[in-house]
DNA sequence: AACAAGTCCAACCGCAACGAC
DNA sequence: AGTCGTTGCGGTTGGACTTGT
């Protein structure tokens, strides 16, 4: 018994998404939410199939994502994490506020695992490597932490990662680092994601088109969780999240968008 | 300036888990 | 208890971008 595909294959769009597609998108789930991702394409008038737009949602879209990289004090965690759990990047995700399990897991492949296996250590197991002399390098870091037991080396790798990315030079460049350049409401409303409350009216322009459009285009989306904070609650309700969120009477402590599947409303509270 | 190599990350794929019936 | 539909997760890939020559 073959699994059904996600959605037909024909006449779906697949590769970076538009800005256009981006805009219906958003629109269509600040406005209705999402009953069940199958049927948000057809109802967004998308011509994508429900995954992605699920995955376009909550790695990119959703207003409550962090953009630009781990913290130095993030990654410490994920490293940490990652001792501990494993690949769960989801679960690890979990833990860090505004980070999305691929961004994390994009990260360790291309940053940390790099880092962990010139420290010599196993980025897999968290020990040291068990290989063949290394080179100079490596070596002197191996003598300094010969056969530690696991929590010693996990206590380490902060400490010599810190050195490593103090001997790169490498910024760390901080959550406020990287948030839009402040802007007047109105001003952040026509220069980037904005959306009204009234009509839910978006408008964004997709960073999937190019990866440096945050920083040319004038159209930044890291600005994405400032203004729909700023739309606030109020904003929310009124653009039909109104009762979907649990616990969320005053204010936004608790992040309304955050974890939303499985947080105690069902799908029809989404119709 | 042009090209090649390397790096990074958004998006896709396929499987597993879960819930409804 | 078994089947089906949906969502979530982790691994992988394609291509844009950056850096080096």
């Amino acid at each position: 018994m073959g699994r059904q595909p996600c959605c037909d294959k024909v006449g779906v769009k697949k590769g970076p998404w538009t800005a256009e597609e981006d805009q219906k998108l958003v629109g269509f789930l600040v406005s209705h939410g999402h009953c069940c991702w199958r049927v948000v394409p057809k109802l967004a008038g998308l011509l994508r199939c429900g995954k992605s737009c699920r995955l376009r949602w909550t790695n990119y879209l959703r207003p409550d994502l962090k953009r630009g990289l781990l913290s130095d004090e993030e990654e410490k965690l994920v490293i940490d994490l990652h001792a501990q759990l494993g690949n769960r990047w989801s679960k690890i995700a979990a833990r860090l506020p505004g980070r999305t399990d691929n961004e994390i897991k994009n990260h360790w492949n291309t940053h940390i695992r790099k880092k962990l296996l010139r420290m010599g250590i196993d980025p897999a197991t968290h020990l040291p490597l068990q290989e063949p002399p290394a080179p100079p390098v490596q070596e002197q870091e191996q003598q300094e932490a010969p056969q530690l037991q696991e929590q010693q080396q996990q206590q380490n790798d902060g400490e010599v990662l810190q050195e490593d990315a103090e001997e790169e030079d490498l910024p760390m460049i901080q959550p406020h680092e990287i948030t839009a350049p402040t802007l007047p409401p109105q001003a952040a409303a026509s220069n980037c994601g904005s959306v009204s409350s009234a009509s839910a009216s978006v408008s964004v322009v997709s960073p999937s088109c190019s990866s440096s459009a945050s920083a040319v285009s004038g159209v930044d989306v890291t600005a994405w969780p400032e203004p729909m904070y700023l739309f606030g609650m109020d904003g929310i309700l009124d653009a039909g999240w109104g009762g979907h969120f649990p616990g969320s009477g005053g204010g936004l402590s608790v992040d309304p968008f955050d974890q939303y599947p499985g947080s105690g409303f069902d799908q029809d509270d989404w119709m």
